[in-house]
Order: C-alpha cells, then structure tokens, then sequence
DNA sequence: CTATTGACTTGATAATAATCAAACCAGAGC
DNA sequence: GCTCTGGTTTGATTATTATCAAGTCAATAG
C-alpha cells in the first residue's frame, strides 16, 4: 500500500515505535480497501488472515449462537480489531460488519506475525493494546453480570456524556437495537428501560439524549472507575 | 526467592524463552508464600504491585459493584493472574481470594515491567498468553449473552467432562455456589437448572456428575468451537 | 404524493431468573 | 453421640426480561 493514510496508521500506539524499516514491511503487503454499509467483513470461525485497521466508517464486532446474535463492540477510527486472532493465529471469534461506509487497512496476518517476531517494540505495543482490550472486556462482563438492564442503560449513558464533556444534548450514534444487543437486551427492553430513565430526568428523542439533572441519574447508575472509565 | 519451585515457574510458557539473566532478575525480587484459605490477595481498585502465580491450591478471581459480587475466574496451578493490570500499570479490576491454602509467587510489577522492557522473548510469551486470556473472555461473554442458564450449565458441564475423558463420574472440584456466580446465576437457579438436565441424563450427587447420555445433552448444550474450545 | 420499508414503540403475555423463607443435610468441633 | 455451621435444596412469590403482535413514525423510492 501506497497512499496518504500511511503516516495515519504510523501515528497509532500499536506502530508508533516500530523500526520504519518493519513498518515498511507492513505496508508493502497491506491493502486499502472501501467497503459499502452492511459488509460481513469476517465470519467468526474463519481463519485470521487480517489485522484490520478502521481508517473511516464504524465496524460492529458481532457473534452469533443457535439462532442468536449478540453486538460485542463497536469499533471506530483509527483503531484496529481482531489483533489477538491474529497473534494467535487462531480462527475468529467474532464476526464483523461495516454500519457505513468504510475505508478499512487489511494487514496480512503473516507479515503482522513476522514482524511481531523480530521488531521488540512492535511486541511490546501489541501487549499494550492487547492488555487494554483485555481490561475492556472485564468492565463489560463486569457490567453484564453485577448490573440489571436499566442500571446498564444509565451507566453507558453517562460514560458517553461525561466522554462528550457533560452537553446539553448529545447524539446517540448507534441504533437502538445494536445499542441494546449490546446492552445485552432486546430492543423492546431498551424502549422501556429509557422510559423508566425518564423518572432521573433522560430524554431520549430519536437519537438525542437529554440529561436534565446527571446528579439524579449518577444516584440510580453508580458508576465506579471500574467498570465505567475508559482509561485505566 | 530461592526455592525448589523455581524450575517449575521456568517451565512456563510464559517465562520458558526468556533470557537466563532476566528470569534470575524476576525470581531475585520473587516472594513465595503460602496463605490459608478464604485470604483475599487483592482488592480491585487497588495498584498492582505483583504479578501472581498460583504455585498451589487454587484462587478465584472476583469482581463486586453495589453490594452484589460476581466469579470472573477460578485459577489453578500453575498459572499467572492479573497480567494486564500488571502490564498496564493500572489498578486491578478484579479482587482475588484463596479457596484453600495455597502457595503463590509474587513477582513485583515494577521486575516484570522492566524485564518486559528488555526481554523480547518474554513480551512475545506475554502476548501470547494475554492473547489467551482475551479470548477466554470473549467466549466467557458470549457464553453470557448468547445462552439461557440451563444452556450455560450444560455446556460447562459438557466442557469439563469432554476435558476429563468422558468419565463415568467427574468431580465438579468448584462449590455450587461459586459455580453459580460464575455462570451468572444464583444458587437456587442453579439447583433448578441441574434438576431440569435430569431430563438429559445428568445426575449429579454431592459434587459427582454423571452423565449417561452425553449425545442428548450435547443435542441440548449446541457446543460450539468458537465458545466452548479450551484452545483456540 | 403515495407506498413501502424498517426502526421504534406499546401492550399483552410468557418465560426466565431473583428473592425470600424454610427446611435439609453433611461435616467440624465439642 | 450432640450441636453448630454453612452449603444446598425446595417452595412460594416477585421481579425482570423476552416474546409475540400490533401499531406508530420517519425516511425514501417510485
């Protein structure tokens, strides 16, 4: 790959500190590629063949069991996903779409792999990345099991205000019912959820939220650094 | 620490490729104890001041938020806990107790930190067994949200008598209690869920599980790979 | 402008799981 | 042996969540 998004994905943690000479390497067999909405980009089950970068455009990670199919992240840009099938080259777990239009890097996994075995510094920022997604899904399984669904909904309402620097009105950006697949409830648990949120002053009108008094609110969600900071 | 237990910790995936000088660096700061059971090791929320590795006996790793508290893990010997956090330098996410006595090498954060600098081998190893622990937790959280409980239970029941050799009777090691919390339900619904795998040729007496028809309960339980696969 | 589509909502009902309370039971200590 | 303790089970009830069915609504294609 040759093209402007080269410096982009070399400012990310993951290949900030490689050996340009690695990097290189990488670039040379990676491909830029436009995807329309709704793409099934990988299948959980296949095997890993590429490290994605999300360039532009949103993915939804997904899974699927007996019938079933649940919404396990949303990645957006510039970030990467499915980097520990990839390290060990191990079939996916996870499906993934594109929800719009996207402009994805695919990384063979051959030349992720290579590099990971002779560029230290690349090693060392895979852990990084690796033990960041990892403490992720502990808060999620976290929230998951300690939480009921109206106690879910409020936590994640208020992580994205306080992420959005507490707005008056902030946008949804995903679907109700990806929103609430990913909640863990179905769309019509959602819809009642937001209601009974009406009493600690959230309005949701379409995809705008309304939070009149997040004090109230932080009284029903308790949210705790963690489960809800992004950081840590 | 200079101890007989020293080659074992070595013969780690983890620690097996590592430069001699740096192991003999880690095990320098190394503490063995041993703790009587029911000791809680760590606290969420609190600095990770050591990486541990279960040397004997066994520690569940658990996680509570507003009274309520959850079974994230069971580990066994031998194996590492809290890896990420160490990684990371961030507080742990996750509190850890003894379930019986046990011995366990504390290595300081700050040895494994600066090893992992210097040691390309062992942030390759730490890659690959953070890789490991993602995984096991993407499945954990489909398990959650894709499955019923009676499903859940099938399919744990499923794995540890596929894991044993299809015995006639296994041992299910785990207190019911702790079992529930870590299937994410409580004591009484598991009670009702073992009694409703009757019905599927499970029995289970005390802590023995027999299982006389294990193509009926799979017809039940839908194993799959991508959930129920120790590897992977 | 109308028809269609799909997301969202609402209501009624059923399934699932939690809670509360009371036994039951096995092991530990006396 | 007994008593105590804590895990487990059972029953009754409630709470929570899912399912099914019918509607509303907004965006869009024709």
């Amino acid at each position: 790959m040759r093209s402007a998004e080269t410096p982009l994905i070399r400012s990310l943690p993951l290949f900030r500190d490689m050996a340009e000479a690695n990097f290189d390497t990488l670039m040379r067999g990676a491909y830029l590629q436009t995807f329309p909405p709704q793409i099934e980009l990988i299948t959980e089950g296949d095997p890993s063949d590429f490290l994605h970068v999300v360039i532009d455009g949103s993915v939804e990670l997904f899974a699927g069991w007996n019938g079933r199919e649940t919404v396990m992240a949303t990645v957006r840009p510039i970030s990467t996903f499915i980097l520990a099938a990839t390290i060990r080259n191990a079939p996916y777990l996870m499906s993934a779409r594109t929800l719009e239009k996207s402009r994805i890097v695919l990384l063979p996994s051959v030349d992720v792999q290579a590099v990971f075995d002779v560029d230290a510094a690349f090693a060392r920022a895979v852990v990084t990345e690796l033990a960041q997604c990892y403490r992720g899904l502990v808060k999620h399984t976290k929230d998951l099991k300690l939480r009921t669904s109206v106690e879910r909904l409020a936590n994640y309402l208020l992580r994205k205000y306080t992420a959005a620097g507490a707005p008056a009105a902030l946008d949804l950006v995903i679907e109700k019912r990806r929103l609430a697949s990913y909640l863990g409830m179905t769309p019509e648990n959602l819809s009642r959820a937001i209601k009974s949120l009406q009493a600690y002053g959230v309005t949701i009108e379409g995809s705008t939220v309304r939070i009149s008094d997040p004090a109230d609110l932080i009284g029903l969600a308790k949210p705790t650094p963690r489960i809800d900071d992004a950081a840590h």
